[in-house]
RNA sequence: GGCAAGGUAGCUCAGCCGGUUAGAGCGCAGCACUCAUAAUGCUGAGGUCGGGAGUUCAAGUCUCCCCCUUGCUACCA
């Protein structure tokens, strides 16, 4: 056994505004192995974890449901620590950002940033609520797309037609907060400048701290230059005033990871410890981040440049996993395949999840699916059907024998096998391949299953002479089991602990292939159950309810009505400055370079427009030509990538390929006006 | 459109720097066993390794083109 070594890992910090799902519980779950597999090989390992609490989205979520702030994140605190305990996820400590800790924290670190020169202020201007009071981020705003006219579209990009715009130009933007018509301000913005770490970055994504395939990302945007980051944002905001300047917050992520710090220091002020000694600069203890891949610019590039500047070491590893998907779909609320911890908790025992993904686990970002089918049949043969049984077809004879382990071993080589795989499936552990680990293990209890169908102590047990041969099967069966669920710990802490009642035994790594001899075992129960279809369907449903609830709640009714209400009465004047008119498509084509448009040329009997469109998700150009449309006819021309847009043609629809351009009736021919 | 990661048996996945008849688990079929939570063992069927072209004595494994999936990103009055 080597030194024992000083290790920190964290996860991501869940959001305090909403309940977590198996996404979050994919990382914990990760993250937990990592550190039971560290504890049981003797290494001193804190898992430190909080909810973080702060930002716009919380202080309005609050104010919805009637709460302050405090009382909110209190509430949200409370249910992610349950989920947690019942993953079985052993943080040594939950925290969280709205702490005095993280408060103290981030105003030093903030300090230390201002005197190294790498805070810079400066004026920007904002869309801001005026009824509010509040500055709108792009996603509180929600406005009619300007291009494909799909109504109540966010105000950085168009969900329908994926159009990419700033709030500026929606049309009709409103606050998605009040309702008001937003209008522009200006404010002073504290800015870290991140450029001036460029280089520093670049080194440290390649020193091993990042998997190849995350550090060929950041290269990228290394290589386009980093911007400065936005780290203030102006009252009202639920957050930490920043240090000297009034009405100033910190951004949300900028005080997020220091978080982590903050944990541990909480959990070191309890304890009697100092948690400088892990984040100094010259620490000798190591520290890992889990995060999923959509966060780790803010791990990998803001947060260690950061620490740099701050005087602090920077993380040992930054370990980033992939996305989780059900049933080989993106977890999704329209596709009711969004699956709450508690759903799941409600109807299943946690460490079969916990092995599911144990077992699919790689140290890559890929993508992690979880295939329900695959998933009873996986958890049942490989727990149930392969490892338990092996203890549970061999105790018996033990028992029968007088209850004690034998010393002999009935088969050497075979124990040699188990003795020669602990290192490797150690290895994988540490590497966080815990895919390879468990089919390790897996291989293991087959040899050992097919190696007692061989030696059939039960045959052996109906002759009277051949006692102590069946006792040496069944206690080596005993033992090669005690390995298997040894290894298995990290994963399945409560049946690892109830395997350690039944051998009477503590289960140690460094002791796992040191056979139990001369030892009295306990009476065997059956240690897991096998999963129900029913229960994995009830989860389902479950999902499927909360899911409803939900969208209950934030939507009263829905359809086209009630996503996008009629808009503010006109008069006939105003409509009839609108002059639609009905064109013939005479041609329509491909854009070179363009991924959503087409190029329309329309015929409006004895005029022609060119018009670019964006239905190429939706129609095909020899499908249109021919065809009559309607188009509006006196729009202001604009300059597009590809030429001269003249008009725009009506079509209804969300977008993508839902989408329906209008056709008139028979007999309207090109040039009337559509009255 | 650009970039990235993928596309290997019904399902979930291994296949390192190219090398003998392409693997595992599950599922399926047959047989055996009946100690075990209908668990286990043995045997077998099943793949033109997304498609095409090329390099090579030899290609899931390298190169190019194309198709599909996922993610990020741009343009899209």
């Amino acid at each position: 056994m080597p030194q024992p070594r000083n290790i920190l890992v964290t996860s991501a910090l869940p959001y305090a505004n909403g309940s977590l799902h198996l996404g979050h519980v994919l990382e914990y779950i990760q993250t937990d192995i990592w550190a039971r597999f560290q504890r049981a090989r003797g290494h001193h390992c804190l898992y430190m974890c909080a909810d973080d609490a702060h930002g716009t989205a919380i202080m309005l979520k609050a104010e919805q449901l009637g709460l302050t702030p405090e009382q909110h994140i209190a509430n949200m605190q409370a249910e992610h620590e349950r989920d947690f305990a019942d993953f079985l996820i052993g943080v040594d400590n939950y925290h969280s950002t709205h702490s005095e800790e993280n408060r103290e924290l981030s105003a030093m670190i903030y300090r230390r940033l201002q005197e190294n020169g790498h805070i810079d202020s400066r004026t920007i201007t904002q869309a801001f609520d005026p009824e509010k009071q509040l500055f709108l981020a792009d996603r509180y705003i929600k406005g009619t797309c300007p291009r494909c006219s799909t109504p109540d579209q966010y105000g950085d990009n168009c969900e329908a037609c994926g159009a990419t715009y700033s709030p500026t130009e929606l049309i009709d933007p409103v606050s998605a907060i009040s309702g008001a018509t937003p209008v522009e301000k200006e404010s002073e913005h504290f800015f870290f400048t991140l450029p001036a770490f460029t280089n520093f970055l670049r080194e440290w994504t390649r020193s091993g701290t990042l998997q190849d395939e995350m550090a060929n990302k950041l290269a990228e945007w290394l290589d386009e230059g980093l911007q400065e980051w936005d780290i203030s944002r102006d009252a009202p905001y639920f957050g930490f005033e920043i240090p000297d300047a009034p009405g100033k917050y910190f951004y949300v992520w900028l005080d997020a990871p220091i978080g982590y710090m903050a944990s541990l220091k909480n959990y070191c002020d309890k304890n009697g410890l100092d948690w400088q000694e892990y984040w100094k600069k010259d620490s000798t203890a190591e520290v890992y981040h889990f995060i999923g891949k959509d966060i780790v610019n803010f791990h990998a590039l803001f947060w260690p440049a950061m620490l740099d500047s701050a005087d602090f070491r920077t993380p040992t590893k930054v370990c980033v996993h992939g996305f989780l998907t059900v049933n080989g779909k993106k977890m999704s609320k329209s596709r009711g395949t969004f699956i709450n911890a508690r759903n799941y908790l409600d109807h299943l025992n946690p460490e079969y999840l916990r092995y599911y993904f144990a077992a699919k686990l790689t140290g890559g970002v890929d993508d992690l699916d979880l295939n329900l089918d695959d998933f009873i049949a996986r958890v049942n043969s490989d727990l149930v059907g392969k490892v338990v049984n092996i203890a549970s077809r061999t105790a018996k004879f033990v028992g029968k024998g007088g209850g004690v382990l034998v010393e002999q071993l009935a088969d050497e080589k075979l124990w040699q096998q188990f003795v020669d795989a602990e290192p490797r499936i150690a290895d994988f552990y540490e590497n966080r391949e815990y895919a390879r680990a468990m089919r390790e293990i897996m291989a293991l209890a087959d040899a050992a299953n097919a190696w007692i169908a061989d030696k059939a102590p039960w045959s052996l047990a109906k002759d009277e002479s051949k006692a102590e041969e069946v006792l040496a099967i069944c206690s080596q069966g005993v033992n090669m089991f005690r390995a298997l669920i040894t290894w298995l710990a990290p994963v399945l802490p409560q049946t690892a602990e109830k395997a350690a009642q039944f051998l009477n035994s503590e289960l140690k790594w460094a002791t796992a292939t040191t056979p139990l001899a001369n030892h009295s075992i306990g009476e065997f129960k059956p240690l897991m159950q096998r999963v129900e279809k029913t229960q994995v369907d009830a989860v389902m449903e479950a999902a499927k309810e909360s899911l409803a609830q939900l969208q209950a709640e934030t939507k009263p009714v829905s359809g086209p009505l009630a996503e996008d209400p009629i808009a503010p009465e006109i008069q006939f004047d105003d409509f009839a400055k609108v002059d639609l008119r009905i064109a013939l498509i005479a041609k329509a084509e491909h854009v070179e370079g363009a991924g959503k448009l087409l190029k329309l040329t329309l015929d409006l009997g004895g005029e022609t427009r060119q018009v670019f469109s964006g239905i190429k998700s939706a129609y095909k150009p020899e499908d249109l030509q021919g065809k009559l449309t309607v188009m509006v006819a006196n729009l202001a021309p604009r300059k597009m990538r590809f030429g001269i847009s003249e008009g725009m043609v009506l079509a209804a629809g969300p977008g993508g390929k839902d989408l329906w351009l209008l056709e008139p009736h028979p007999g309207a021919v090109p040039g009337m006006r559509v009255m």
